[in-house]
DNA sequence: TTTGTAAGTAAACAAACGTTTACTTACTTT
DNA sequence: AAAGTAAGTAAACGTTTGTTTACTTACAAA
């Protein structure tokens, strides 16, 4: 007698199907986020990337009910689980404050320096109301993306060290000044000056964190 | 004798021609601004474009060579010219630092905040490659956009009033939180509680002053 | 080895895409 | 009133879109 899962998942007999192919998965989502990056989120198709990724269309929809279903799994799953990971990576809600946002600072530049198409993908999260929308509904129905985040504020908050402002001016001053200072350090890749070092990133954050405090 | 223009536009006689009908090329860029700002940039097409404005869609293409030279001079010419004008109303570069900042903040947050499509596309202006190359390509070509909030940083920084920053680090500091917090005037525009007031909107304001302050 | 399953493919679907063609309309000048 | 122009329209162009159909393949269980 054979061993089986004790709730078989419904419609999928685990025992002899085919097993998915990983690296098929892995391939459509890596190169859907190159798409995006090198053209835009209005110019990724589902056939376009099936060409590209060596897969049939069809095998895309395997896992994705269909396109809005496929980005927003993308967005959410993909890019935002990975995002958070990499932010909150030694991080921790007790640290000092300064510290802290230090820390945040540059876990953020690290990761996204070397992940731009995941950036790209977040930047169009801002703009387009499928992702924007998908975000705030996951952000009510898992709790907070960044959640340690919001309790180290509200703690600081708590203690009277920074200023008493809502949980998301917060993080607009702790955050977008940063993804900019990232979007610019892409802008300036190719040309002969770097302007967004290491100093200056460190400095701006210093400068951020003087602001906050009280 | 009638008395011509004295350089004629080659390929325009401007003397038997049917007079363009500016109320349809407004109505053309304002819809296709709201199409954008409830769909997304990803599900704009022409024809969807042509129908919602009542118009055919050659009507388009007499004056936008295709779509990304509309999308581009859409970009550029209506929104960021629009903008840059409501952002710099009654705002001098000799202004004191603070007095200054706050004004760029109220005329900045005021017209985004009834100007909720052209906010949209601005958003996607930091996200699309299209209409970010485009933005780059005419700042370079034109001179800067926000050239007076330029000269105000470089003037404070030269007085030793704020600190020695690049100037996108400045522009980043003072724009991207604010242009955050009115994403978030929207997104909670629907809800029962109004969470980005003026009073907070000039408290964050204030945090970030303070932070650029040498 | 046979069999059953889902993974995966190639080709095709209707619909929508960006753009153009062929034509009519509205206005100005003569 | 007639003539000439570009503005503007309706319909269609070939292509590409998102998605599906019909089929084959690869694997695990029996």
């Amino acid at each position: 007698m054979q061993y089986h899962l004790a709730f078989p998942i419904a419609g999928e007999n685990i025992f002899t199907m085919r097993p998915k192919n990983l690296e098929k998965e892995e391939a459509i989502r890596s190169i859907a986020l190159q798409i995006i990056a090198a053209e835009g989120l209005e110019n990724l198709s589902m056939q376009k990337l099936a060409k590209a990724a060596n897969v049939s269309p069809r095998t895309i929809y395997i896992k994705y009910e269909n396109k809005e279903d496929f980005l927003i799994k993308l967005f959410i799953d993909e890019v935002l689980g990975a995002y958070e990971k990499a932010v909150l990576e030694n991080f921790s809600q007790e640290m000092d404050f300064a510290e802290g946002v230090k820390k945040i600072w540059s876990n953020t530049f690290q990761y996204l320096k070397n992940n731009r198409p995941h950036f790209a993908l977040i930047q169009h999260g801002k703009a387009s109301p499928l992702l924007n929308k998908a975000f705030q509904k996951e952000n009510i129905k898992e709790g907070h993306f960044f959640a340690p985040i919001h309790h180290f504020l509200a703690l600081n908050m708590e203690k009277g060290i920074i200023r008493n402002f809502p949980d998301d001016v917060h993080r607009a001053m702790l955050f977008s000044p940063l993804l900019d200072l990232v979007n610019e350090y892409f802008d300036y890749l190719d040309r002969p000056v770097q302007i967004i070092t290491e100093d200056v990133l460190l400095e701006c954050c210093e400068a951020i964190i003087k602001g906050m405090l009280k």
